[in-house]
Formats: C-alpha cells, sequence, structure tokens
DNA sequence: GGCGCAAGCTTGTCTATACAAGCCTGATTG
DNA sequence: CAATCAGGCTTGTATAGACAAGCTTGCGCC
C-alpha cells in the first residue's frame, strides 16, 4: 500500500499520523476499533518501528488513539470536547486593539485568611495571604473587577509591586511559572458594590470567571473576574 | 551531575523532563534562555541523544519550551495562558448528577443558508443546510436553548435522526469526530423570546456560548447555546 | 568596514537493534 | 471443566549511528 500523494514531502512519522487520522475520521476505523500493530505498520507502510511508534504516540498524545502495552492500539472514545480559550493579559488585550489602558488599585494588603480564601489557596486558615482589589479601564470604561487572593509562598514579592504600570497577571507570569489551572465560567447579575465599580446597571448581566492556578506543587492565586456582558467575551480556536 | 533522588524509577525521558522543567519553574532558567544543547545534555545526564530528544520535544508540545533547527532550544515566553473547559454532552451532565434529562423538539428542518448562517458554516448563500431548534431540560426545568445549524455534507443523516432519545451533540460526535473547534463565551440579556422558552425573566443573565466545529477540512456545525446563569457554569481543569 | 563563505555546532529525522514488560490465547494437567 | 503456564505478539523504552538541514560565528578578501 502506498501512503496518498501530495503528501510525501512531509516527514514519515507525520505520513504515518495523517494516513492513521484520515482512516478514523472518514469512519473507517471507528471508536474502539483496533489499530494495526506497530510490526503490521512497519510492514505495510515501509517505515520503522520507531518512525510508526513515534506517530502513534503522538495520535495518543493528542487524544486521537489510546494504548496498552501488551494489548495495542485503539481509536480512542470520543471524549467530552474541549474549549480552549485564552486567558490573556487584560492590559495586552486591550491596547493591541488600539484602546487605552488604564487601572485603579482599590486595596492591596496582607489579610489573614479566611475559611473559604484559605480553602481556595489551599492553606490552613489563619495564614497569611495577600489580596488585592483592582478595576481595569478600556478607554476609560470599566471592563474588568479583579479580586484576587495570593499564596505568599510562591510570590513573596507581590504587595511591593507597582500594579499601575504592570497587572497582577504579568507579574504571576514571571513570579510563578503556571503549571496548573481551574476555570469556572458563569453568567451572574453583579451585586450593587460590584456594579457600582463597574459603572453599569445591577441589571446588566456580567461574565465571572473563577480560576486558581498552581506552579509546580505550589497553589498560586485564586481570582474572580468581573466583567460587564456586553464589553467583554472569551474566545478560543485549538485543533488537533 | 546526578538527577535528582526519588525520580530513578521514572523512564530516563521523564527524569530529563522533570529535570528540565524543574529548572525553568525555579527560575534558574528566565524565559528566554537558552537551554544546554542535545549533546551537552548526552554528556551532563548520561542518557543518549535520542532520550534527551524525545524529553525536549515533549516539552516543546507542552509550551515550556520553544526550538529552533541549528540555533538551539529556549525557554518559552510565557504565551497567553489558556482555560481548558470541558463541553460536554447536556444530556450525560444532567444523568450524572442525577437528575432527569429530558428534550424538547421546536425545529428540525432543511433550510437555505442565508449569508449569516453560510459565512458561519463556510458555505455559499443558498446552499442548503439543516437547522435544528432544541430545549433542554433538567428535572423538567430548561436549562439549554441549542440553536444549530448543521452543513448537510457532514452529517447527512442528521434531520433522520430521532433527537429524543439521542442529543445533537452525541450524534456529530460520532458522525464527524471533531478536528478543531472554536468557541466565545459571553454574558447575555436573552431576547423574550429565548427568556420565554428558558422560563425565565428577560432580566436574568445568561451564558452564551457559540461553537464552531470542523472535521478535518469539513465544516461541521454552529451552534448556539444559552443557559440561564443560575442554572448553568462552565468548569475545567488542565495541567501541564 | 562590510560581505561572503566555510566550518562547526545545533536540531530534525530515520533506521536498526535490543531488551523489558504486559496482554492474550491455546494447550496441558489435575 | 477449570486453572495454570508458556509462547507469541503487543507496546514501552533505550541506544548507537547516520544523514539532512538550519543557524551562528569567525575569517578572509575586497
Amino acid at each position: 500500500m502506498t501512503l496518498p500523494q501530495g503528501e510525501n514531502n512531509a516527514p514519515a512519522y507525520q505520513q504515518v499520523k495523517d494516513h492513521i487520522l484520515d482512516r478514523v475520521l472518514k469512519g473507517d476505523w471507528p471508536e474502539g476499533a483496533r489499530v494495526p500493530s506497530e510490526n503490521e505498520l512497519t510492514r505495510s507502510l515501509g517505515f520503522s518501528r520507531m518512525t510508526v511508534n513515534r506517530a502513534l504516540r503522538e495520535l495518543t498524545a493528542e487524544g486521537w488513539l489510546t494504548r496498552t502495552q501488551g494489548a495495542g492500539t485503539f481509536v480512542a472514545k470520543s471524549r467530552p470536547q474541549s474549549a480552549v480559550l485564552e486567558i490573556r493579559n487584560i492590559a495586552d488585550e486591550i491596547r493591541e486593539r488600539g484602546h487605552e489602558y488604564s487601572s485603579q488599585i482599590y486595596q492591596l494588603r496582607v489579610e489573614t485568611a479566611g475559611s473559604v480564601e484559605a480553602g481556595l489557596l489551599g492553606l490552613e486558615e489563619g495564614t497569611e495571604i495577600f489580596h488585592s482589589l483592582i478595576l481595569h479601564f478600556e478607554n476609560g470604561q470599566p471592563v474588568q473587577l479583579e479580586d484576587r487572593f495570593v499564596n505568599p509562598a510562591a510570590a513573596p514579592d507581590y504587595l511591593s509591586q507597582n500594579f499601575r504600570s504592570i497587572t497582577p497577571y504579568e507579574y504571576l507570569m514571571k513570579a510563578a511559572p503556571l503549571s496548573e489551572a481551574e476555570h469556572v465560567i458563569q453568567a451572574i447579575q453583579p451585586d450593587p458594590e460590584t456594579a457600582r465599580l463597574l459603572s453599569i446597571s445591577p441589571q446588566s448581566p456580567c461574565l465571572l470567571l473563577k480560576r486558581r492556578t498552581w506552579s509546580g506543587d505550589k497553589s498560586v492565586t485564586y481570582a474572580r473576574l468581573v466583567h460587564p456582558g456586553d464589553r467583554f467575551q472569551l474566545w478560543g480556536r485549538f485543533s488537533s
């Protein structure tokens, strides 16, 4: 069997990947079906076993296949689809639209963690944590209210930053490179204080993004980001 | 140099990955820093170049490093963080909560694509497309209004499905395995008709998820999913 | 001083070989 | 008939060697 023409300039491992993915997407190999073994593919496609192995490993990492040592390679069950959304630095986002970014710091201090904050940061109640409340503006109009708790162990110098010139996002990216994150997204009606700060009516729908991040084995931050629904959206596009 | 103890039972390529990631997360190698070459790592760590290569390639695929043939390997600039959110089959989600799922089909028909729908599906205006409008219930309460357009070329049998027993999501997962997806998430105020169908007041905030998917090179579907804010949220957690 | 070229170092890719570890199936024994 | 074991086939991992292709740097020449 020969591989499809037009792909012969691609590296061999990529040709193997394309060949198998093509069979899967066309329905020739439905989910659960057993994919030919590495040795079978080696013989039929004419590439080395290590080349075939690389192709199968990468397709497995991308979610298309599952492999079990000794048993074989199978087409993966369709797992829940994902939305991959970019969570960018709000300042960069605004500036790239050609708009003016500014911010106002309402609070930046040490606090003693209550049971809720402690739980969210994976710390003991009573531990000292950092707490900031910052309003972000686009062309003078409020676009995000950022209420953030930070674990001092992960970013000890958090309080000494100038968050008028950099955002907490920028600072934490450098101070505590992200290795794990959790997000919850909801549509909410803002409480009166939040509505006031965002300069919207209490009936305006808001997009709430709650996120926790970890760096290595260390909890870094818990943030509640509230956005007026008509001034902010999340967007993402991904491919396998 | 020896690798950290306690990791010596891991495969060699994993030990190399852990070693490098540890240096990155500790800040020893800040973003932009050049990582020792494959040959240097081969000599210092005592593994083969192919083992080192596999570790570096995987860290690159995971977003930690960037590599340029001839130039070297560098610690990646922190790219925009991502939220990875599961978009599950609404019926499964409801049933796994121990609740009762049901649905009502308001519309399921062929239509001629207007310029908007055609644009969203990457088709010519005037092309025939499928259009369904379905309300999903949890314990008798509306939880999602699904307004969906489907490209017949990708799912020719769409109209002949019984969407009381399976959801369009389930059907399309099998008929057109997803290879690419795009999402937009917003908080909106529903129009009167949508509010009526969802049994909410027109002032209730709603979470709107707009998604387009592709299978291979073929556009599959464009869906607008509207959810009462107090009855639905998106959640996701990922790690590198 | 600038440009071009070559050498050296880098990553990208491929193959062959080897051994470890796990799964499955068939045969044998009790 | 059931259980166990062995053989064969599978994937997992590692290494050595090879060649291609790209980048960087230094040197020589104009």
